[in-house]
This record gives structure tokens, C-alpha cells and sequence, in this order.
DNA sequence: ACCTGAACACCGTTCAAGT
DNA sequence: ACCTGAACACCGTTCAAGT
């Protein structure tokens, strides 16, 4: 397939100086953090920074790609260890505080389960659509799941509700109390 | 109290151009929409927008205020129409979908319910957490409506689903699926 | 008292020139 | 093939000059 041919070395080490700086600037400004800061932190010019990463979901997804393969890891270690019901609402906590610990992941979240969005098919939220299925199959075969809900409706339940987390910025309680709300949302009608 | 002397005819003439304009732009182009443009559009110099209104945010609660409290008031009218449950559940309801309809009023809701923002001690803001604070305090007597939600964590809730009902875009069942999973979930554990 | 618009600072993006 | 950084466009914000 896409014959991945390797990069040059000066150009491989500017890509990695990059994400690591990009991570760092996301994790301190946010999602918002300046493109041109982050090409100057890292000495290279702006242009080779929009060489490597064309738009700011790139360079976002990118400098995050590892932690999202994480959370679909953890899905499927969840989804063994615990019954299906259980394993979906374990999840969803991990993918909430997770969301919200680092900054910029809840917007990279965000746009892969946008519909319409060209950003959509992008590895990262393939990747996290997968995951979501296969838990929520399950747990609606199990019976402990509402059938109305699709795979998609869980990601950007769980986006809402980071976003809902953040307006109570430093209230640790908050947070758990909106998890528990949806997870109890998610139950089937009594 | 606060002695408000009557503006100049053209500083009155100006700040209503302003407002009316302003809604239109944050309707057109979302909360983001260019300041500048909108002075433009309204025929007078950027100076006299920051004059009027000193931030995104004043400009933003001006140009919403009166949906604010059309809001406000449908709550104690649904509160005198119908049991405390069934009221929040419907209030929330016509909170949910006024605010994806009415692009910008979001991000108007979302810093009114911040913590810790200089925001947060709006006139919207307070005017929203009072009638959120009546509504959900009859619901609790009544026994239906969970003992640990706050009237603001009803707001921030209502901008989280509004938020992932963004996500869907154009699908109209999504909203009302999350809609109902948020009511769902605010029912005292079974 | 209020308005105007030029001036400034900042940021994203492109591209000609360089290696 | 890749990098650099000047150049451009755009936006928010301030403020001296004008009425």
C-alpha cells in the first residue's frame, strides 16, 4: 500500500521535536495554543511545521494518537475483565477523566465523532468508534444498555459530559457526579 | 441606585444598531463571529463597539438577554402548569434545544455557569440559576429528582447535551435521545 | 460626551529563496 | 527533498484627534 518511504533525518528529527512540543504547549494553553510558538520552541520555521501537520487537527491528533490507542486498548481489557454492562460504564469514566486531564484531547474527541466532518475518518476516531462498538453490543445483548443507543451516542455523551466537567473547573465532585448521571441515563427505561 | 442618565440620541441609536446586528452575525457565524464586522456592518467605528460593550461576552449577553429571560419565565410557568418533576424534565427540554437553535446563546450559558469566571455574576447568569434553583428544589421535595444535583449542575448538564447535540449536526433524533438520557439520569436512584 | 479610524500587536498561512 | 523566514491577510484593541 502507501509506500511509506523514510524521512530524511533532519526532517524526522524536526517531526519529533514537534509533537513533543506541541504536546507540551496543548497540555499548558489548551487546544488554542500558538502554531507559531510551538514551531519557534521547537527552531524550526513556521513553514516546516505546516509541511509535517497541515492543519491543527493534525498536529492535534497526532500528538495524541497514542494516548487514544490507549483508551481503545483499555476498552477491550475492560470488556474482558468485567461483565459487558459494567465494563461500558468503567470505560466511560476512564474516557471522561481522561478526557478532561489533558487538555486538547476533549476537542480532538470531539471533532472524530462530528458528523459530516471531514475529520471524521481519521484513524483516531475509527479507532475509538471500534472500541465503543464492541462494548456496546455487548452490553445491549446483555440486556443492561438502552437499545436506542448507538456507539457514536456514547462518545459524544461522554464529550458533553467533559464539557460540562470543565465549567465546574475546579469542583473534583462534580465530575462524578455528572459520570454517574449519564451511566445511570444509560440504563435501559424501568 | 445606579443613576442611569438617558444616552445621547446617537450613542442610543448606535448601541441599538450594534445589538441587532450583533445577533444577526453571532446567528450567521457563530459566538466567533468578527467584532470588527460587526461595527462595520452597523456603520460605526470599532472604538464605539468597545465603548458600548467591552468584551465578546457583554456583546453576547446584550444581544441574548431578553431569550435569557424569556427562558427564565417559562420556568415558573411550566412550574405552575405542572408537577415539579414533569416541569424540569420539559424545562430542560425547551433549555436544550433553544440554545442549539440559537447559535452564540451557548457559550453565553456555558460562562454564566463557570466557576470562578468574572462572568459568572451576570444578570443572565443569576437570572438562569434562580429559576433553575426553583424548579429543581420542588422536584426534590417531590421525590423525583436526585438529592445530590445542584440547581447549576442542571445548567452545565443542559450545555453538555447541548454540546454533543452539536456533534450529530443535522440528525434530529440525536438530541432528543441525549435529552431523554439526561432526564433519565436525573431520576433518584432506583 | 461620544465617535472615528489609523496604528499597533498578534496570529495563521503561503511561498520564493536557500541548502 | 526539506527548511527558513519574510510577506501577507486578518483580527482584536487602543487612543489621539475630531465633533
Amino acid at each position: 500500500m502507501t509506500q511509506v518511504r523514510p524521512m530524511r533525518a533532519d526532517a524526522r528529527r524536526n517531526y519529533e521535536r514537534l509533537l513533543k512540543v506541541a504536546a507540551e504547549a496543548f497540555a499548558e494553553h489548551g487546544e488554542g495554543a500558538s502554531l507559531d510558538d510551538i514551531a519557534k520552541r521547537a527552531g524550526v520555521g513556521s513553514g516546516t511545521l505546516y509541511r509535517h501537520f497541515p492543519t491543527r487537527q493534525a498536529l492535534l491528533e497526532a500528538a495524541y494518537v497514542d494516548r487514544i490507542e490507549a483508551l481503545a486498548v483499555r476498552a477491550d481489557e475492560l470488556g474482558e475483565e468485567l461483565p459487558p454492562g459494567e465494563a461500558l460504564v468503567e470505560w466511560l469514566n476512564e474516557l471522561c477523566v481522561g478526557t478532561i486531564q489533558v487538555r486538547g484531547m476533549k476537542s480532538l474527541l470531539g471533532s472524530a465523532v462530528t458528523d459530516g466532518s471531514a475529520a471524521a475518518v481519521t484513524a483516531c476516531g475509527t479507532n475509538m468508534k471500534e472500541a465503543a462498538a464492541r462494548l456496546v453490543e455487548a452490553a445491549q445483548r446483555e440486556g443492561t444498555l438502552r437499545p436506542d443507543i448507538e456507539p457514536i451516542d456514547v462518545l459524544r455523551l461522554a464529550h458533553g459530559v467533559a464539557t460540562a466537567s470543565e465549567l465546574a473547573k475546579g469542583d473534583r465532585s462534580a465530575i462524578r457526579r455528572y459520570v454517574s448521571l449519564l451511566t445511570e441515563g444509560l440504563r435501559p427505561a424501568r
